[in-house]
DNA sequence: CCCCTTAATTTATCATTATAATTTTTTCAC
DNA sequence: GTGAAAAAATTATAATGATAAATTAAGGGG
């Protein structure tokens, strides 16, 4: 950003990344797309003039970020793979590992998109992810009787938030909303941190859920981001209860 | 998610990824923060009983994903290191090279999130930030006269959001705005896609930077959020007369 | 005491060989 | 012919050894 040329930045780099790099170029390159080949190993030595275990680790950091499969046997090789969410998601995660969040501010987050991911969800819905929503948001017709089925529930509600998340067309808004799901459901599992159950917000939760499958069905966009509003408010003071920071630990692929 | 005990689900990952897997169990067993020393080769070697091959290939795939470094020479070794924002932006932007957003989503989120981080800002900033920012909303005091020179100016505006991100103290409200940042600043950069330098627009963006400063400064978080959503709404309509889909490009670290 | 050279340590890279996994092809029974 | 089992071909996987490069530490004039 100075006024300078910017040459002494990173000199040294090593030959696998150098190697990763220039197979992505080489595949941006061509626009390979998801399932397209890559040349093999004996190829990629001569033709990036490297030994072959550079090669491979050089696969090996490629096959980390998600960007590629290796499969064996004739016909194998190296394809493209698209980078799944999962795959991001963890990644991710890797990330906050180190920065230490409070519920507070995931529920900051959820605040401002998830009724905006509601809204925007209204009338675009098949009437199969109609159902499969009514189905998650019905199950449990019982208030929980004990801290481990609250717990249940709870997840359970994260899965609902989740798949909501999926039919999204807004692949980043899908994304994010999605991540957070996956963050509050680790630590659920990971921790115990439930008081005693709470039903009258657990009450209104299930309320929230099965209107807001209704508006969504009916195609009423603003009614139902003031249902999910009204919602991450309940679920808010829910967590708010619990403990404040989370997340150390990293998640699974 | 069904009823039964998930027993065969992967039974086949490479030596290296289940090698890299314990050395993240092994830095989480042991609490391992940012500095800390792992193994040597030759240790790690001994440690997970597999070859060298296989423990270097390993240490690539926790480099890629920017939770080690390493460095030759007597001290040197493997270290946990912890992701930067700048790695964990390019793995996200990996995942959404295959996803194409749209300008309409980036700034769906943005209309959702920046007036947030704007209003959770006000009053939390030193001077030296305070002061920081002016400079960069100060910058350009005249009118973009080609647009060449108004490319340079919607990045230097983009600057100032990034910068504005860095100082969240939500850090995923943060990153992610961040990461919106980094987008359309590469967007700009990789395409050419300037219509005439639209100067009413202009100049309204720029006093709302400006006035933003002085919400911020003066504390009065509101201010800050309807000044901010202001803001969006022109950014928005100064980028929908682009085109549409974008981000066919990876990312550098 | 400082600077330069030398040595020691550790990762980086390359080369070679053998093994394992997978798909394709062939063969043989029916 | 058809189909299943066996063989072959192809490719990645893993191990081993040797050499290069980089960095720190130590030693030796001046």
């Amino acid at each position: 950003m100075d006024g300078s040329t910017t040459p002494p930045a990173k000199p040294k780099r090593s030959r696998p990344v150098q190697v990763a790099d220039q197979i992505k170029q080489w595949v941006v390159e061509r626009d390979l797309k998801k399932g397209d080949k890559l040349p093999n190993e004996s190829a990629m030595i001569e033709l990036f003039s490297v030994s072959k275990g550079t090669v491979r680790e050089a696969l090996r950091i490629l096959e980390a970020q998600g960007l590629i499969v290796t499969k064996t046997g004739p016909g194998g090789g190296s394809i493209v793979g698209e980078v799944s969410a999962n795959r991001a998601r963890s990644l991710l995660a890797n990330y906050f590992y180190f920065q230490d969040l409070s519920v507070a501010d995931i529920y900051q987050m959820r605040r401002a998109l998830e009724p905006e991911l509601a809204a925007s969800l209204a009338g675009t819905l098949t009437e199969d992810q109609i159902a499969e929503l009514q189905e998650l948001a019905e199950r449990y017709p019982e208030p929980a009787k004990s801290a481990e089925e609250e717990k249940e529930q709870h997840i359970a509600s994260l899965v609902f938030h989740a798949r909501l998340s999926e039919f999204a067309e807004n692949k980043l808004l899908g994304f994010v909303i999605g991540f957070m799901a996956n963050i509050l459901t680790d630590m659920t599992v990971y921790r115990q941190l439930y008081d005693p159950p709470n039903v009258v917000l657990w009450s209104k939760g299930r309320e929230h859920q099965l209107a807001l499958v209704d508006a969504l069905r009916a195609g009423q966009a603003e009614e139902a981001r003031r249902i999910m509003a009204s919602h991450m408010q309940i679920a808010e003071e829910l967590m708010k209860v619990q403990e404040a920071h989370l997340l150390r630990r990293f998640m699974g692929d």
